[in-house]
DNA sequence: CCCCATTATAAATTATTTTTATAGTCGCTG
DNA sequence: CAGCGACTATAAAAATAATTTATAATGGGG
């Protein structure tokens, strides 16, 4: 079987339109009718049907069973590429949030330029959220994660090795910042400025939030830290970060917070189980490990 | 691409051997050399180094990472078509470990007769263990699995619908056998007859010999709860089973067991994520989940 | 040195895919 | 209701791609 004809089915299943699959593929459309019909023999089964009274094509149930493991292959095959020519070139790419980049990468930087090994990574910036599933499609190869819970994906592997608490921050200007320690639900009335949604900071927060019963009042979202703290210290509103990033603002105070069971910020180092690591990427991993790693 | 290549390739990975694997799959030798070709231009990766000194065929780290995504490709296509087969039959087949089928398949056998639906269901049994596998490489569509612990395997989804406590069962002859409840401990110096590997008994077993620090003497494996029982009714040895198959035998007494935290024999109703359920499929699940959730 | 077991290469053959050209279906519209 | 437009199907020709046949190349071992 050609994997392009499930290419073009997985398209057709989307667009449900045999020439419009055909344009974006830039072919003529009797390739697809026959891509079609080619999966169908393969299959012995109609996947799709031409219903032309209410001119829509529909996709039998075969045609969705197919459609799903269609689309998984296509995905494989992709990592394939995207895994073997970072194999072939010798490069990492690593997976960094803002938060993990500013505070645990300088570390880490130091370690792989005294070995020279700097030049071959390139990193990736963006919410822990969004490169998990970076790291899943093989746009990156290794990846420092944070989440509040275990990370805990059969094709991936997680090696925690830090936990940090959240703490709250407010302007020097606000009433609480006198404060050394505060309970969360003491926030009821306050206006925050959060990360955007693709950073775990969000899943803590919410747990929070409905624990304690409440609808918080989110006046901005930022993706930078240097952003939410200058909003913090302009008492826009307060923020809920973990405590390394503390700046040592005198404009910004931190308080901790004296729930029960509060959510942790765990850090793991992350990477695909069904990745080979060239012998570039298995010295990255030990730096990361033996430089994070607090023993 | 064409997947035929990843088929030659999979198997010279494992064979190491251009002509064997021409021969395996009834081409020439020729075929396979190109085949692997193909695969290195598309890669632009050397896969294969043929080191005609040591005269074997060794795998570049690139071929290793193309393998493990070749072999999923194939499982996928596999599981596809197998899929699609049960589906355009009309077929369901649910896997039934014997325990399971002998206590809780009779009243949903009931049920599925009196809709009709007996008919087009075929059972595998195996046990837990084995049938897992089954159901992931597409032998079964539906599976009732025990387990000790709640199933999550991310391409499973598992429904929980009882949880039996682990008796210790021995022969009415057997000192024990007037006791009604006892420590797991208290069995050390016991023969024991056992379900053979591939059932979930043993990973609770397992885990009470091991608090209990010792190696348990089993003298005898079978397959068969009614071997076992007839085993045990002999004095043969003692066995270790969920309380549901107690067949109210006179020659054989049933023991709670006293320790905290014991490991129990969690029942579910199991099936792909990945699998789209036919009408018929979801009928039956309907029926699983009506007749064996208690309320 | 020749033979054996390997894998590679090139040309010929065979198979498969794509294109070109055209037909069929159905709804809509003047 | 004829004709047009938006679809998909079909068939033959053309273009690509895979496989075979025949043969070469490589290195080890008798």
């Amino acid at each position: 079987m050609n994997t392009k004809d499930l290419a073009y089915f997985d398209r057709l299943i989307k667009l449900k339109n045999f020439s419009q699959v055909a344009n974006e593929f830039g072919v003529t459309q009797p390739t697809i009718t026959m891509a079609i019909q080619r999966l169908e023999a393969e299959f012995q089964a109609k996947l799709v049907l031409r219903d032309r009274v209410h001119h829509e094509l529909v996709v039998t149930a075969s045609g969705r069973q197919l459609a799903v493991h269609a689309e998984s292959v296509l995905q494989e095959l992709a990592l394939a590429h995207q895994e073997i020519t970072h194999l072939t070139q010798d490069q990492t790419v690593l997976g960094l949030p803002p938060i993990i980049e500013n505070y645990y990468f300088p570390q880490v930087a130091a370690s792989l330029q005294k070995r020279g090994m700097l030049a071959d990574i390139r990193t990736l910036t963006g919410g822990s959220v969004w490169l998990r599933n970076a790291l899943r499609d093989g746009q990156a190869d290794l990846a420092l994660l944070g989440s509040t819970a275990p990370l805990a994906y059969k094709s991936l592997i997680a090696e925690e090795f830090d936990r940090q608490p959240f703490n709250i921050f407010v302007s020097a200007a606000h009433p609480l910042a006198k404060r050394k320690r505060i309970y969360f639900s003491e926030l009821k009335q306050e206006k925050f400025v959060l990360f955007n949604h693709s950073f775990v900071h969000n899943t803590a927060f919410n747990l929070l939030t409905r624990r304690n019963h409440f609808r918080p009042d989110v006046v901005f979202r930022a993706t930078d830290t240097h952003a939410i703290m200058n909003l913090v210290a302009e008492n826009v509103g307060v923020t809920f970060l973990t405590g390394i990033v503390d700046q040592h603002r005198p404009d910004v105070a931190r308080l901790e917070l004296l729930d029960d069971e509060q959510p942790a910020f765990l850090s793991s180092i992350v990477y695909r189980s069904s990745h080979v690591l060239t012998p570039a990427q298995q010295q990255v991993l030990t730096i990361l490990r033996t430089t994070l790693t607090r023993s």
